[in-house]
Formats: C-alpha cells, structure tokens, sequence
DNA sequence: GCCAACGTTGGC
DNA sequence: GCCAACGTTGGC
C-alpha cells in the first residue's frame, strides 16, 4: 500500500463537503506530476487531505476508492483523476508549521515542492503525521 | 531550442 | 496583498 497526500483549498472543497459527500473524484488537477502521481495510486491506498491557503494542516485520511480515469472536467480528454473516501478526520489537525518545524519531516514533497497539490507520502512520514494526528496509522 | 513574459499556486 | 516558485506560452 502506498500513501499520498492531497490538497485542497477549503474554500473550493472541504473535508466536511467531502464527508457530507461520502466520496469525490479528485478532478481540476492539471499539472503533469500530481496527475502521474494520481496514475500510480490503487484501489486501498490511504492518503492525507490538506487544507491549503486557509487552515494550513492536515485535516484528514481519505482512501482511493477508484483508479485513475478520465476527468470530466476536462474537455481535452487528456487529463484523468481518482475518485477518494473519507476514512476519518485527524483528532488534532498537523498544522504546516508543525511539519515545517519537525526534522523527521523535512523530506516531505509538501515542504520541498509547495506548489505541487497530489504528492507521495513515505510509510514512515505516515506513521509519523497519523501520530501527530491522534489516528491509527 | 532558448528564454522572456505571463499566469497560477500557495505560504506569509 | 505580496511575492517566490514554477509551469506554460510564444517570439525569435
């Protein structure tokens, strides 16, 4: 199982409009490494969902639910996405500055590439942050 | 194929 | 609201 993590700016779609939802398809994305990194993910694998811009933490865990397909968002045909379940919110939310401020999790595509919004999460960066966030890993 | 201009993302 | 990072576009 692999792990991920997913932002997504709470004024465009939330955590809670995911849970009130039961699922989504994670579709707009339209960079070619989160959508590699969309491609690579299989049915079972958990990711982080994170607010961006406001909130700034670590919110929840979602599962991938479906695999990469077409995104009908984009009439180009070009660009697909997955479809993510909730599984449960963080008890206690892992704020950027946390993460920032933690050496074991320096590594982090979220730290080191800002702006890419589907990145790989490592088993042990995992573990840490379900830690940090009060959830079993 | 290079690079300047421009647009977007996202933290601060 | 600003700006750094970075992706994309288009002229040459």
């Amino acid at each position: 199982m692999a792990y991920w993590l997913f932002k997504s700016e709470p004024s465009t779609y939330s955590w809670d409009q995911l849970v009130a939802e039961g699922q989504s398809g994670w579709d707009g994305v339209r960079n070619h490494q989160a959508s590699n990194n969309m491609r690579a993910m299989r049915i079972g694998d958990r990711g982080f969902f994170y607010h961006s811009n406001e909130g700034l933490a670590v919110v929840g865990v979602v599962e991938v639910a479906a695999e990469y397909h077409p995104d009908p968002t984009d009439a180009t045909g070009k660009w697909g996405m997955v479809t993510v379940r909730p599984v449960m919110a963080a008890k206690t939310p892992v704020t950027l500055k946390q993460i920032k401020a933690d050496p074991a999790l320096q590594t982090m595509a979220l730290v080191r590439q800002s702006r890419l919004s589907v990145s790989p999460v490592t088993e042990a960066e995992w573990v840490h942050i379900c830690h940090l966030a009060g959830v079993e890993p």
